[in-house]
DNA sequence: GGTTAGCACTTGATCAAAAAGAGTGCTAAA
DNA sequence: TTTAGCACTCTTTTTGATCAAGTGCTAACC
C-alpha cells in the first residue's frame, strides 16, 4: 500500500500532512500562513504557497474558491490515510471503557458489535455503526423442541454460525411431548445442515409421510424454519449516536444529513459497501453510505471482524470526511481486536487448547 | 374529555380549527386574510381578527411577534386533538400496507412493534417509534438446556410474557448431556417462577449443593439468568425514518433536532413518559421527549398496546408540533387494533375458542 | 535553482441602511 | 355586531460598501 504515492518530496508530504490535520482540526481550509505556526515546517509562506500549488496540480489539493485557502482532496485524504498516521496511543482511560463495555455484553455477537459500535461512537465523537453482514448460506446444525402445553411449543435452531433462534408455534389440534419429541428427530434427519434453497418438496412430504398423523405440524414449522434461516441470511445495520453528526458543520446541509441517514435506515447500500471491503485492513470510504454525490462531505470507516477467516461482523464510524482519522483507525483497530480476542477466547475453551494468535492484521 | 374546552363559540371553535390546519399545512402563523379563502368562514377579515385577539386572550393562540399571524399554543392543539378531529378515513391503500407489512412478522413482539412503527413513519410521514416498556418483575416459567457438545450448553428460558431467550454457556470442564438435564431440573424446582430480586445466595447454595460435583456449573448459569432477566425487565426504544423529520423546517433548528435524537438514544426519558401514558387512550405530548423547553416545536403521540389489561407495548410517532393529527391518531390507532387483534387470535388459538372480542376502545 | 519579500488582485463575509411585505389594532361608519 | 380603511409595527429581503483572507506573480536574494 506504500508506493502508491511517490514522487512527492518530503516537504510536500509534511505540508500535506499539516494542511489534513489543520483541517480536521479547524474545519476549514487552511491557507498559507497559519501552516506556518507548524513548528516542522521551517519555510516562508510564499515557499508554502508554491508547494501548495504544485499539490493542487497533482490532485492532492483542492481550492474551494480562489481566495480561499486549500482543502484536502479526496486524494488527499487517501493519502493521509494510507501511509501518514502515526499509530495513535489511546490513552489508559480509553482502553478500560472498551474493556468495560464489552464484557457486559458477550453473548450474542449483534449486541456485542452494537455495544462496540457504541464505544466507538463515544471514543470517536462521530457515529458508530455495528453491521452483521449479509450471508447467503446460513443452515441450522440442530433442532430442538420444547414443550410448552397441548398447544404451543418452541423450536429451537442452533445454526451453523452458533447463533441460537427460537419461534413459538401454536396448534390446531392438542398434542403431547412424545409427538414434540418425533418431531425434533425429523427435523434433524431431513433439514439439519440444509440451506434454504436445499429445503425442496420431496424432503418436505418426506417429513410428513414420517409424521404421521400428525403431519400437519410439518408446515408451520417449516415455514418457521425457513423464516429463520432468512432472519440469519439478512444483514442488519445498526447505529449509535447519530446525534453526533449534528455538531459539525458539514451537516447542516440538510441534504447531506438526509442521505446519511436515509443510507442508515436503507442498510443495503451499506451491506454492499461493507461486504465488498477488504476484510483484512480498515477501510475508508468517502461519501457515506455509497452516495458519491457531488458534494458529499462525509465519510465512513469500517473494519470486519473475523472469525476462521471469515468476515462475521464488521463495526465501524460515519463522520465528516474531514475526521480524525488516527484516532478513527485506532479505535476500531482496537476494538476489533477487542472481538476477535473474545471470539478466540471461545475458540480456546472448546478447544482445550491455547489462543490461536488470532492478532488484527493492518497494511500500513 | 369534551366539555374541557366550552366557553368557545361556534364561530371561534370553526375558526381555531381553520388555523390549526391551515398552520398545520404551511408550517407558518396565519393571518387572518388568508383565513377569508376557507369555505365555511363566513365574515370579513376584520372580525376574524376580532376573534382572533379574543382566543388569543384565552390562552388558545400566540403571536410570535406583533405583526405576525397566529399560531396555535399547545392549548390551541390540545383543543384541536380532544375534540375537533373528525375521523379519519383511511384509504384502501394505507389500510391494506397496514395488514399486508405486519403480517410477515407475526412472531416476535419486538419485531411486530418495529414493523409497526415503520408502517406509521410511512403513512404520516413523521418518524415512528416502537417501545417495550420497562418491566419489574420478569420471571423465567421454565428452563431447558440443550447440550451442545462436552465444553457447551445453551440455556433456554421461557418468560411468564412468554418470550423466549437464550444464552450459551461455555464450561471449562467437560460434562455429558446427563449433567445438564439434571442441571435443567435443578432449576426448574429451585429459581422458576422468581423475580431476580427473590433469587438470593440461600437458593444459589441450595442449587449448587444438589449439583453436587457439578457446582460450578452453577455460577455462570445464574449469571446468565440473570442477564436475562434484566434484558427481559429493560424497557427499550427503537425508532424508524429519523430522515422524515428533515422535511420540516421546525427540526432546522439543531439544537431541537439534537434534542429529540438525544431522547430516542437516551431512551429512559420516552420510557419514563410511556409508562406515564394513559393505557386506554392516544396520548399526545408536547415536546418529544419530555423535552418540554422553551421552545420545543415538536410533539409525541404514542398509544398503548394492551394485552390481558396490562401494557405489553406502544407505538408512536415524533413530528413537529403542527402534525396532522387526524391522520396521526387514526394510524395509530388502527395499528394498535391491528396488533391487539393478532395478540387476540394467538389466544383464540390457545383456548381454542372464539376471538375475545379485544377490540380496540377510544375515548372521544 | 531554489527561496523569499512584497504587492496587486480576487472573492466570500460582514454590516448597516433602506425597501418591501405581511399582518395587526383601532376607529368610524354601516 | 360587522366591516372597511388606514396608520403602525415588526420581520425579511435587498443592496451596497467595506473588510479580511489568501492567492499568484514578479523581482530580488542566497
Amino acid at each position: 500500500m506504500a508506493g502508491k504515492h511517490q514522487g512527492l518530496s518530503e516537504r510536500k508530504k509534511l505540508i500535506l500532512k499539516a494542511i489534513v490535520e489543520a483541517h480536521i482540526a479547524e474545519g476549514e481550509p487552511v491557507g498559507s500562513k497559519s501552516l506556518m505556526a507548524n513548528q516542522q515546517i521551517v519555510c516562508s509562506s510564499a515557499t508554502i504557497r508554491n508547494e501548495m500549488a504544485e499539490l493542487e496540480e497533482m490532485g492532492y489539493l483542492v481550492q474551494p474558491h480562489t481566495s480561499a485557502g486549500r482543502v484536502p482532496s479526496e486524494l488527499g485524504y487517501r493519502f493521509y490515510v494510507d501511509s501518514l498516521i502515526e499509530h495513535y496511543a489511546m490513552t489508559a482511560h480509553e482502553i478500560k471503557e472498551i474493556g468495560g463495555l464489552l464484557q457486559s455484553k458477550m453473548h450474542e455477537l449483534d449486541e456485542v458489535l452494537l455495544a462496540a459500535s457504541r464505544v466507538a461512537s463515544n471514543l470517536t465523537n462521530y457515529t458508530g455503526i455495528a453491521i452483521k453482514p449479509r450471508a447467503s448460506a446460513a443452515r441450522i446444525n440442530r433442532f430442538e423442541i420444547i414443550y410448552i402445553r397441548p398447544t404451543e411449543f418452541i423450536v429451537v435452531m442452533v445454526a451453523a454460525s452458533s447463533d441460537v433462534k427460537t419461534k413459538s408455534i401454536h396448534t390446531e389440534t392438542e398434542i403431547t411431548a412424545d409427538v414434540t419429541a418425533h418431531l425434533s428427530s425429523v427435523l434433524n434427519s431431513n433439514i439439519a445442515g440444509l440451506t434454504s434453497h436445499q429445503i425442496n418438496l420431496p424432503i418436505i412430504m418426506n417429513m410428513e409421510s414420517e409424521m404421521g398423523q400428525q403431519a400437519n405440524l410439518v408446515s408451520p414449522v417449516i415455514k418457521a424454519v425457513y423464516e429463520t434461516l432468512n432472519e440469519l441470511d439478512d444483514g442488519e445495520v445498526r447505529w449509535s449516536g447519530i446525534d453526533q453528526l449534528l455538531q459539525y458543520p458539514e451537516f447542516e446541509d440538510r441534504d447531506t444529513l438526509k442521505h446519511v441517514l436515509g443510507a442508515l435506515e436503507g442498510q443495503d447500500a451499506i451491506l454492499d459497501l461493507v461486504s465488498a471491503g477488504d476484510s483484512q485492513d480498515v477501510n475508508v470510504v468517502f461519501g457515506a453510505g455509497g452516495m458519491t454525490g457531488p458534494m458529499n462531505n462525509s465519510a465512513m470507516v469500517y473494519k470486519h471482524i473475523v472469525k476462521d477467516g471469515k468476515t462475521v461482523g464488521a463495526i465501524g464510524i460515519i463522520g465528516p470526511r474531514r475526521m480524525d482519522y488516527a484516532k478513527v483507525l485506532a479505535t476500531l483497530e482496537s476494538l476489533t481486536g477487542n472481538i476477535a480476542d473474545m471470539l478466540g477466547e471461545e475458540q480456546k475453551l472448546l478447544n482445550g487448547g491455547q489462543p490461536d494468535g488470532t492478532d488484527t492484521k493492518t497494511g500500513g
